[in-house]
DNA sequence: CATTACCTGCAA
DNA sequence: TTGCAGGTAATG
């Protein structure tokens, strides 16, 4: 989502939305009519963008925002306003310079929220593991909030120890700290907590520099695959070897999620 | 914690 | 035809 906003910042910001229409309305969660949600966003210009968890949210210089959630296959990109619209494009924002801002989303899983200054929708969540303020001290103490919950469900919680983890990263930091993805969350010693929290921001970062992982939908808003797909050492390595020891890399399933992981490597 | 639900497309 | 896919909310 970091690459995402990075992205779309300089296509949208100083834009003013002329228009909105939707074959899919289930997808505005808020506000309750999907002619609320058009006339509110009608004529608003965009300030920022920007993210919270995996939440994009486009602020109005009227201090509203529309904000956007693209779950699993939801996909945001600019392009001209009279360029081929495909069959999975269930948004459509008109822009004034031409263009048209879309939301195209296979599974219709993502979501559209068009809310004001002071909304609950972020209440929940965790601190943002790339924010300074996201010290091994923190880990340490949000850690001991889940006593025995394992790390692999508890690194996927969005209201968990922080936010931003999906199921490829969640493996990726797990096997970078060293550790089981059924390791209870209360039994880290203090190294190993600090191996889990530069677990998490090393895989971050080395993603965001990578721009996304693109294994199956995900794309940049131009189109292009991430590329941190080919820097992986566990997700979807099932049964080849670990790049430290050769041991045949496990699969199991967690949380119902695919999990994946160095039976010698990580205690 | 697990299960189910929300959807469509694709590979086994 | 079944099962699986990068996410999250609701429910048990």
């Amino acid at each position: 989502m970091e690459t995402v906003v990075r992205a779309l910042r300089k296509p949208l910001v100083g834009r003013t939305i002329k228009s909105f229409t939707t074959d899919w309305e289930k997808a505005i969660k808020a506000p309750a009519s999907l002619d609320e949600f058009a006339s509110g966003l009608r004529n608003q210009r965009v300030k920022s963008v920007s993210r919270r968890a995996k939440w994009i949210v486009i602020g109005m210089e009227s201090a509203w925002s529309l904000i956007v959630h693209l779950r699993m296959s939801g996909h945001l990109f600019v392009t001209p306003a009279d360029s081929d619209v495909d069959k999975h494009t269930h948004g459509r924002f008109r822009l004034d310079d031409g263009n048209e801002l879309r939301f195209k989303d296979t599974r219709k899983f993502g979501t559209l929220h068009w809310l004001p200054l002071g909304h609950s929708l972020f209440d929940a969540l965790a601190p943002e593991p790339l924010d300074r303020a996201f010290t091994p001290a923190v880990l340490k103490e949000r850690l001991a909030r889940f006593r025995s919950a394992m790390l692999k469900p508890l690194l996927l919680k969005q209201d968990g120890v922080c936010v931003g983890l999906g199921n490829i990263y969640a493996d990726e930091v797990l096997f970078e700290a060293k550790l089981r993805p059924e390791r209870a969350a209360d039994s880290l010693d203090d190294a190993q907590i600090k191996a889990l929290h530069g677990a998490i921001r090393n895989v971050l970062q080395l993603a965001i520099e990578r721009e996304g992982t693109s294994f199956s939908t995900y794309l940049l808003p131009s189109g292009e695959k991430g590329q941190m797909q080919e820097f992986v050492k566990v997700f979807q390595r099932t049964d080849e070897p670990c790049t430290e020891c050769e041991a045949p890399i496990k699969r199991i399933k967690m949380a119902q999620r695919s999990t994946h992981f160095c039976d010698d490597c990580q205690e």
